[in-house]
DNA sequence: TCGCATTGCTAATCCGATTTAGCAAACCTG
DNA sequence: CAGGTTTGCTAAATCGGATTAGCAATGCGA
């Protein structure tokens, strides 16, 4: 027997006025149009008495915006990692007083399309694509129907969806800033790619990028990387194989592994060559994964920057939903989010 | 430019009918009410053909129900381990055709407040109120307003919800079944809680509830736990000390840790002492916290089934909204989810 | 052939807000 | 003091459906 909500016509009755008047107080629209201080006061009063709350199913209908955006994600939701970024869209979300629809798609087409489709039907003000880890995606069509923000993901086609991305140049980078700054030149190791073009995925931006980044680094340090080995997954696994037949050959300085599942692999393997790290070898990694910090000596790791990647998908889904139908916009741009480096204890000096 | 949305309107002037006709077809009701096949298939046609799509705001603001529930939650969107409910609620929730949209309160009561007044205003027909950790809550009043349920929480005072819980007492009998099985009947000890009643924090159902499990199943086997080493807070390095001060009086056969975070402290001490899991010591634990899968050798515990009981919240919620009001319901009914073992590496028969 | 029931459909209202159009009273102005 | 402005507020339309009440045409029995 829940009481019916107060609506627009209760706080109307109480304060004696209309609607109409009502609407333009509460919507702080009185002044503007001559509504006397005396009545203003009376519909306050009236609607605290009240406590009313405008119903945004209502407003939605009316307006057409429903304070509302749709988190869709293929399966972001439920790793941990990732979690993060919802978290960051999450509050950003909040602040502006907007709630979160969430959906995953597992991958499935069909199943993101039915998705979408919920989402237009509940007339969210706007949609955020999100990728569990970095790649290039096909963007459905019909996206352009309502603001939207591709999130840890490119589009495969050019699109006029603007990007949030982890800028893992850069993040490539530093990696090498790291070792270099501990002075670290020689015999640096890939673990998780070859150096020649081959055995990378393509799809994993994140390869592609970082190689990049620690490429250019070191090529500006005059330095080239000692060596890379390629494996078929980043799983510990093909670490640990990877680093083993590494250490069949040759004795690293350091090792740059391209994440921190490869980089557990690679403990293991140094391990069992009986070398220590960082003492004998230095390693540094990528994503700063949760088992960075449980792993012995602590993983010096340059971090996914999850929880700032979904804020600044918010941020930028809302510039696009306040941005001008008429306004002329350039092709969709490609947000980069720095990747912060954390360190821990698996760096060290060569030789120290 | 987005092309405006095609409304019922539009399928019923292509089909050459009412509106009022047009809904009743699509919703069903045009056999009930006698709508001639000609006129059926017309307005189904129009509507396959204009790609109608029902206007969830719309029927929302109409008939009070939106399809749309809400998971508020003390900050379990961003555990990996809580993201699984999530998951779990998602799916149950996409079968059943209704969206869900998540909030976090991180445990602040103002902020609860302020959110589940905006699942309020957005018409949600019902909300799933979670925990990250089972514990007991303080239900927010204006929660009988609207159908819920408790998610991982029980109410501190009697209340009319309906909580969906994980079986904490059937998981400590069932932590004890498996050494039972293993053979082991001498030298069990608890890492996390002290024998005494004492030392355990009274908040944690989990701590309270897998003890008497652990008593009572061992009791049903006349056997009593050897000893039990109570922890300020279930963390690795408590975990470690609190092995470490056991093993250096006893040598225990078998370790019943209280989650794994304990046992992955445990399994150092362990190896400080030489002793070799499960060789030496069988080690069993609570939670299948991710690392449980990384240890080596890999962990046996007792999982927390996150995945379910997300399903289990959205199943509970749905016969609560079907529940007619009239209905004279007994006070919340508390719903325990099985919690499974995975059986790992980590016990072993003793002396084997 | 009249009266009543049945068939098959539609007009009008409602949900709870926003927004447009407009009205009555007070106020100026020449 | 007629005619135009300004002031201060409200009636009515609107959003897109669901629902209630009812109407015209046909069928049927007497």
């Amino acid at each position: 027997m829940s009481p019916r909500r107060v609506t627009l016509a209760d706080v109307a009755k109480i304060a004696g006025v209309s609607r109409t008047t009502a609407s333009l107080v509460l919507s702080g629209r009185g002044r503007e149009l001559r509504i006397s201080q005396d009545v203003e006061q009376r519909v306050l009063k009236a609607a605290d008495e009240l406590q009313y709350r405008p119903n945004i199913v209502s407003v939605g209908l009316r307006t057409g915006t429903t304070r509302t955006i749709a988190f869709v994600s293929d399966t972001v939701a439920t790793s941990r990692l990732a979690g993060d970024m919802i978290k960051g869209a999450l509050e950003a979300a909040r602040e502006r007083g907007v709630m979160l629809f969430i959906g995953e798609t597992e991958g499935d087409p069909e199943l993101e399309r039915l998705l979408l489709h919920a989402m237009h039907d509940r007339q969210v003000d706007g949609i955020i694509l999100a990728s569990m880890f970095t790649r290039t995606i096909r963007v459905p069509k019909g996206m352009a129907a309502i603001p939207a923000v591709l999130l840890n993901a490119l589009p495969k086609q050019p699109s006029i969806l603007p990007a949030v991305v982890p800028d893992e140049v850069e993040a490539g980078r530093t990696a090498v800033r790291v070792l270099l700054e501990a002075g670290h030149r020689d015999g640096i190791y890939l673990i998780g790619v070859g150096l020649g073009a081959r055995d990378m995925p393509p799809e994993s931006v994140a390869a592609v990028e970082r190689l990049r980044g620690i490429r250019e680094a070191l090529g500006e340090a005059g330095i080239k990387p000692a060596g890379g080995r390629s494996c078929p997954d980043w799983q510990p696994e093909y670490g640990l194989d990877a680093t083993r037949a590494l250490l069949e050959t040759t004795r690293p300085r350091a090792l740059i592994c391209f994440n921190d599942r490869l980089a557990l692999g690679a403990y293991q393997a140094l391990d069992d060559f009986g070398l220590k790290v960082p003492e004998d070898v230095s390693v540094i990694s990528f994503d700063d994964h949760p088992i960075a910090a449980w792993m012995r000596p602590k993983l010096t790791t340059v971090a996914l920057p999850h929880y700032e990647l979904g804020r600044r998908a918010v941020d930028v889904l809302f510039e696009e939903i306040g941005r001008d139908k008429a306004d002329p916009h350039p092709e969709g741009a490609v947000h980069r989010v720095p990747m912060p480096v954390r360190e821990r204890q698996s760096v060290t000096p060569p030789g120290a």
